[in-house]
This record gives structure tokens, sequence and C-alpha cells, in this order.
DNA sequence: AAAGAATAAGTGCGACCGGTCGGTTTTATG
DNA sequence: CATAAAACCGACCGGTCGCACTTATTCTTT
């Protein structure tokens, strides 16, 4: 992360492809799990030589650290960004849910997700990898949770609520929609996780017009 | 499945190596998905030639079809049965989750659960494999609905009740347990994936009180 | 005792894997 | 314009994969 000499078209240049690529190895993650992240399906699906990736990743475990970099800055800017433009608390929350799915169903990762498939592939693999995903998943958890802590505070959720329990049941819904998408069927489930976090939030919040109502 | 010619204890021993076989597939597979299901590493898993397996089982499709179907009657087994054991009802739907989550504490597949590794891997490639997951989820989850229904007919639960929807949030509910429970902690997720059911069920049980309570 | 199927084992092939190496092109700098 | 650094490439290595083919060995039925 040490680029940016100024000025230096090498590096800028460098820095570029080095993201394209990261975008391509996260989409081929999701479909293929980073395992099957393989340096030459990366490269033949970029059009490049393989070698030419080993330019910018000495071994595997790096650019698949990499990727879960890369799809951290993806959620962060498709889901999390969203949310953060509807008005705080309990719309806020909600607003966090529907963008969510629909970057499941906006199909930029043709996979679904790649958090899923990775986390299913490393949570019992020890190492590097399965430590950044397990740091994700935690930082997630605990992002869901500040916004619904907000919504606390804002007297829009009941105070006392166990904002953990209730994150935990807010991600559920909505990440059982990646596969449940595919193989039950798109619209029906995504209209199901919606619901579902709608009814949630609807029976807790201390003013349920502000929700949507169906 | 053409076994049993009548007294013949060739095939009766044929069909028990299968199983036992087919036993250690499925563990293995919840480690390393379906792909990573290899003749080798099943050899040597279970202390076999690989040529040995090939008896059995002529290709690797095969072998992954029958481990499917496996995992559905250890599923049965161990999921569905225990809850058939309970008072039908809104009783029988909660015993059915904690079954589940029983399934997966205990260590029964050292992956966590098949289903879950398989389904993420498969959704997204057609197949003769990702056909038979989508059954496999079809039938659960009609399953899970058919005990909503009969709590619905027993008068348990209130007539009108979207079943498909609740079957979908009791689903999701319990799977989002596997990586959870890896990545974040084993008791608290569990502890947080039985209350949200039970919280669920409690609140639309016209009788709650049959239902645990904490 | 003979026959024959089920089971096990060895061997080899082509494909692909992660990774290395030597060399060429592009680019900023002196 | 020379040079060095970075980006990139083609060829290649050792290893493993799925899988077929061939050859024993074991067990059951006749």
């Amino acid at each position: 992360m040490d680029d940016e000499k100024r000025g230096d078209g090498r590096l800028l240049r460098g820095r570029r492809t080095r993201e394209a690529v990261l975008e391509s190895a996260v989409a081929l993650a999701s479909v293929h799990g980073l395992d099957g992240l393989t340096f030459a399906r990366l490269a033949e699906h970029l059009g490049v030589s393989k070698s030419g990736l080993f330019a910018h990743w000495k071994d595997k475990e790096r650019l698949q650290l990499d990727a879960v970099g890369w799809a951290r800055r993806q959620w962060t800017e498709h889901v999390m960004g969203p949310a953060l433009r509807a008005p705080a608390g309990v719309r806020r929350v909600f607003a966090l849910h529907e963008a969510r799915l629909a970057f499941y169903a906006g199909g930029a990762l043709p996979g679904g997700c790649f958090f899923l498939a990775a986390q299913t592939e490393f949570d019992d693999r020890p190492g590097a990898v399965r430590a950044r995903l397990a740091e994700s998943l935690h930082d997630w958890l605990g992002f869901v949770r500040s916004l619904l802590d907000e919504a606390v505070t804002l007297g829009e959720l009941p105070a006392g609520l166990d904002t953990g329990q209730l994150a935990y049941e807010i991600d559920a819904l909505g990440e059982s929609t990646v596969v449940h998408a595919r193989l039950v069927g798109h619209d029906l489930t995504y209209a199901r996780a919606r619901r579902a976090v709608l009814e949630r939030l609807r029976g807790l919040a201390t003013d349920p017009a502000v929700l949507p109502e169906g």
C-alpha cells in the first residue's frame, strides 16, 4: 500500500491494473470460491498472462487476502454507503437490509456473495485468510449493531433491546437470500427476506409508520 | 440401486462398505466442499486404495450425487427424526429447530453443514448435482412448512399465517448458525439462533405457554 | 473343488495446479 | 538519449487431480 510516489505513471498504472484484477478476482471467487480463484483462471478471464499476475502478488494467499480487502470495499460502497444516505434510526437499518438485497439482486457479483462463499470455505481452515474473514464478519455485525444502537438512542427502538441479537437475525435473514434466490427463486426469496426484516422492525419500532407498509 | 439379490452376502457387504465410504465422503465434503471431495483424499482418509473406490462410483459426479443422498439420510435421521418425536404443533416446529442446532453443535460433521457447503458451491453451476441440491432444499423447506401448517390446523398458530414465509425465516436463522458459530463464537451464536426462533414462535403462538420460556 | 463376481491394488495418462525464470516492453528520470 | 525500475510475457517445473486400464485376491454360490 505504499504506492503514489507522486506523478509516477508506472506505479499509477500498476495500481489501476491491480484494482482491475481484484475486481475480477472477487467476481470469480464469488462463483468458484476463494480456493477456485486460480491464477490461470484469473489470467484467462482477463486476457493476460499468468506470470504477469505474479508481479503483483507473490503467492496465492496474498491474492486471496487482497481479494477479501477489495470485497470489503465493494461492500462498504454498495451496501453500507446507501444506508448511510437514509435518515438515521430504524429507517437506516431497513435501508441497509434493502441495499444488501439490491446488491445481491443487481448481479454485481455473478456468484451472488463473495463473503458467503469465502466464509463457508475457510471457516474451518486456520490461517491468515480465515482471520481476515472473521474480522470482516465481526466488523459487519458491529456496523449493523451500531445502526441499531443509534435507532435505540433516537428512541425509535425500545431501550434495553438486545441489539447484538437483532443484528444476528437481520444478517441471517439477508445472508440466506444468496442460496435461496438461486435454488428456490429470486423474486420470491427477496420478497420474503425483505418482508421478514420489515415486519420484525415494524413490530419493534416505537413508530412503525416511518417504515414502508408492504 | 438394484442391490439385494436375495441372500447374496457379497452385495450386502458391498452395500455396507458403500455406506461407510459415503459416511466419510459427507464428512469430508462438509469441510472441503463437494469439489474438494477427491478420490485420493477419500481413499487416504479411509486407508484404502483409490482404485477400490472406482469399483463403486465410476466418476466423481456419481460420488457427489450419492453423497448428497447420504447427507439427506443423515439429516432425516438426526434433524427431522427427533422433531417428529415431539408433540405435533408449535412445539414440534421448535423441536425441529433445536434438533438442527444440536446436530450442528454435536459436531457429527466436522465441517459443520454439508448442505450449506454444497449449495454455496453449486448454486451457480448447472448440472445434476445442483438439481439434487435444489430438490433437497425444496423438500426441506416443504417439510418445515408442513409442520407449520400442522400447527395452524391444530390452532396453535393463527389461521392465514404465511407458512412459506415463516419457513424461510426459520431456515435462515438456523442456517447462518454454521458460519457464525465458527467465526464469531459457538455458544453465543447457538443461543441467538435458538432465541430468535423461540421468540418468533412465541409471538405468533395462540398459547405461548407450550413453548419453553428462555 | 470349480466358477465367478466383488473387491483391492498398481500404473499410467492428460489436464491443471501453484510457482519460477529469463527476457521484453513501457515509463519516469538524469 | 541512456538507464533503471516497474509491468508484463512465454516457457517451463514438480506435483496433484480425475480417471481408465490391467492385474491379483477374496469370498460366495454351485
